[in-house]
DNA sequence: TGCCGGTTTCAGCGGGGCCTCAGCTTGCCC
DNA sequence: GGGCAAGCTGAGGCCCCGCTGAAACCGGCA
């Protein structure tokens, strides 16, 4: 039962993985969020204790990441404020869990526990950018209230493209995430997929939320266009 | 969705009760804990909102009391206290999760989804999706008032798709499921049976409650067509 | 042994969607 | 403004996926 702990504290480290180990959990570490990513990345954890305040990468920043590169290992936010959005705001990033700091130390370990029992449960099964909504269990795309009917190719490149809502995306890494790795058939499939998304999700409804960086990539809008 | 909400404080529970509702949940309330018991006692909940403090019988003991009954209903703690081994407390005597008053209503929007959506797996003693009923102990079904009689696999496959409503299923993660994993007589097999299925619970009744979404698999609606 | 219901296999077919292609438009740089 | 490359567009063919009816297989039972 491994667990990462990404904390910058020296002091609240140590003592969370102190702490940690006693209860049987082998722990590795991380002070930074560069680093911790890093080590997320590269290893099988149970679990991952999550600061959010961190130099190099915000915890958030860590959690969406991952989550995006669809890693879903169980993640336990810590969290200094205690607005109330903050709150939501991890749990919307793919935290599964958060804690508010002070925290008891008892409480950790049983959330702790809890999220290693269920073994990560909470991959957010609806996509939503501002009235575009994705469902990729069921293949099932909206805008507003109207059912848009995708094929399962169309739907897997605008999936990818909402999982990275926000960032360029170029041609080449659709083409290797949707279709067989051994494909050369060239970018124009894209292009065509894009057109044909352009004109289920866009054009009926006056919207432009697929931008094409010429050069680059496409540009799925953060708020659905 | 019917969800369980146990509170003593009305304006709290009335609160409760709107919010839950206005997300689509349906709701029944208790004021103290020994109601609060007979209700849970009787009733099929997605899931119960319990306070911890209430007059005739605390939360603990009614989550306890449940799950000695092997009642596995999911269960969500409200604690006003922030005492520390309180929220310890209520993981261990059952409970799926808590949250410590005042607590933020997005969060429990959030957290009550996630308990109902875990929750579902478990072992429903009867699938409902509109107005179709399994029963798996019985591998009976019924379309509404009518009995509909289906063979073993028939079921099995017909289960498989309830247990997943409104997801996408594979052919292969039905094979796997319902036949030898070191089955590979093909897909065809699939096919055929969900033939059957549609001729038996659908076409008599002008429902398409299987859709197939090509290229992906299967897809139960949740409403049952 | 022969019937019977359930299960599995098989082959034909019809269509949907995946992919290609060629011509056109747009944006960028000299 | 001219020229070039990147991207857009419409149409079309082909292939594979899923549908279907029928027949073979298989075990239980009279």
């Amino acid at each position: 039962m491994r667990i990462l702990v990404v904390e910058d504290d020296s002091r609240l480290r140590e003592l969370l993985t102190e702490g940690l180990e006693q209860e049987g959990f082998t722990i590795e570490t991380a002070a930074d969020g560069l680093s911790g990513l890093a080590l997320a990345r590269s290893g099988e954890y149970a679990a991952i204790v999550l600061d959010v305040m961190l130099p190099g990468c915000s915890g958030y920043q860590l959690c969406s990441r991952l989550r995006e590169e669809g890693d879903w290992t169980p993640i336990l936010m810590l969290t200094a404020k205690d607005g109330e959005y903050d709150e939501a705001d991890g749990l919307d990033v793919g935290a599964d869990d958060y804690l508010t700091k002070p925290f008891s130390f008892v409480v950790l370990i049983a959330r702790v526990r809890a999220l290693v029992r269920r073994g990560g449960l909470d991959r957010p099964e609806v996509l939503e950018l501002g009235d575009l909504r994705l469902e990729p269990a069921a293949l099932a795309c909206a805008r507003g209230t109207d059912e848009v009917t995708l094929t399962a190719k169309e739907f897997a490149v605008l999936e990818y493209l909402a999982r990275r809502a926000g960032q360029v995306v170029s041609k080449s890494e659709i083409v290797q995430s949707v279709w067989d790795a051994a494909y050369d058939g060239g970018a124009n499939l894209v292009e065509v997929y894009i057109r044909s998304l352009r004109r289920k999700i866009d054009v009926p409804y006056g919207r432009r939320s697929i931008r094409t960086i010429r050069g680059a990539g496409y540009l799925l809008a953060r708020d659905g266009g």
